[in-house]
DNA sequence: AGCCATAGTTGAACGTGTTCAAAACCAGCC
DNA sequence: GGCTGGTTTTGAACACGTTCAACTATGGCT
């Protein structure tokens, strides 16, 4: 299975197509055969390196996800507050997505059924998973104040889970300038850190425990 | 519009025969012409009584929740304890659903699509949520013990949520007898009633206001 | 140069959900 | 009985995602 560099071209020009069908028409309008035929290739052909059309959706994310990283860049030396940091990264996430809004919500459609490849759980997409995890665990990891080592072990997927949340939210948010969300950013930030700050008292002992037992439970599923 | 009364019948034998066919084959394969064959009519006029497949859908899901309630139904006289209670009606929502887990998959792709009629979210859909909503409210309601009044009253909302959140993992859950699952909603109800708990102490006050403040912002987006 | 195996490409064909104009049915009225 | 307006039912047709057997191009080998 070699790779002739022909192909690449050919690969990369039907993603190009998609991405700007999908940003253009949204999903459904953006059929597979709109995309060969924008791509100058045969419809069979957009199937020989797409299995199919959720698998363009997994090239989305990943772009997305790196185009993400990109954003934030260097952003996050300079500050070591812990709310300062997330705070910084949520913002860019939803900068970075905000151009396929339209579309965005077919794409979760397919990103929760369980039976879906892309299924943010699923194994197919547990390295991208992994890799976005990595981005909080930067921000965690870079933060000054005492966070209980447990939870410091914990809250990059946590953060990760809450992230996907406020994604889901924003697929819905309709508002202008997609203000709810951001305003539901500031608060759950907000909340959050309060959140982390108590977790580390001593009286919260088993309350910590409790919701960290529970963290794994959650965690074990998707293996 | 009048409704004659053979018209009742056709779309019973409609429903009857599609949630038969999503038990024994899950959802894909239960074609809609399958569905029409079935109960003894053309495919068009499966689609005069539901508008699409995802309607029958709606109706999966109003029926199981109706399961639900009778399910439950005096059960939660006898029980004055919040954990108890809670712990009762999620269970009892587990074991109501367990026969649609196959088909359940493909119901819950559909429903995260914001653009579908069937999403949690959606308007249409929104008698059904406050329904659903409702059991929860007794569970809160029939409880003794302090629970502070303005988390008495967003407490349903929440727990309806959470309760999403359980039939998400539910359906991802492959494990035998669906035991992960069941672990998960003994420990988080735990910690549920250990949060609630929490929240009545009075240092808990900015806390309380800010998660309060947060929940808020979530259902604006639902109108 | 000629040949071969493999990578890349094609378009017809299948089964799907959905639509729709036309047909069949039926209750109430003359 | 016939007519009329509506409800109900039909099946052909459409566009879609997906599959696949066949075809073409290409790099490496003798």
């Amino acid at each position: 299975m070699k790779q002739r560099p022909k192909a690449v071209a050919t690969k990369a020009k039907i993603l190009e197509a998609a991405l700007e069908l999908f940003r253009e028409r949204g999903y459904e309008a953006a059929t597979m055969r709109a995309i060969a035929e924008r791509a100058g290739v045969s419809l069979g052909n957009a199937y020989y390196y797409f299995g199919s059309k959720e698998h363009l959706i997994q090239a989305f994310y990943d772009r997305t996800h790196v185009e993400h990283v990109a954003a934030v860049g260097a952003q996050l030396d300079d500050l070591k507050d812990f709310k300062t940091r997330l705070l910084l990264v949520m913002r860019t996430k939803l900068e970075t997505i905000e151009p396929y809004h339209r579309f965005a919500g077919l794409l979760f459609r397919a990103a929760s059924d369980p039976a879906s490849p892309l299924h943010p759980l699923s194994t197919e997409s547990q390295p991208v998973r992994r890799e976005a995890t990595e981005i909080f665990r930067t921000v965690v990891e870079g933060s000054r104040g005492r966070i209980s080592p447990e939870l410091r072990k914990e809250l990059p997927n946590l953060l990760w889970l809450y992230h996907m949340g406020i994604v889901l939210f924003w697929i819905h948010d309709t508002s202008k300038g997609r203000r709810r969300t951001w305003r539901l950013v500031e608060r759950s930030v907000d909340l959050i850190v309060k959140l982390v700050g108590l977790a580390s008292l001593p009286l919260m002992g088993p309350v910590r425990r409790a919701a960290l037992r529970l963290v794994q439970d959650l965690r074990e599923a998707r293996t």
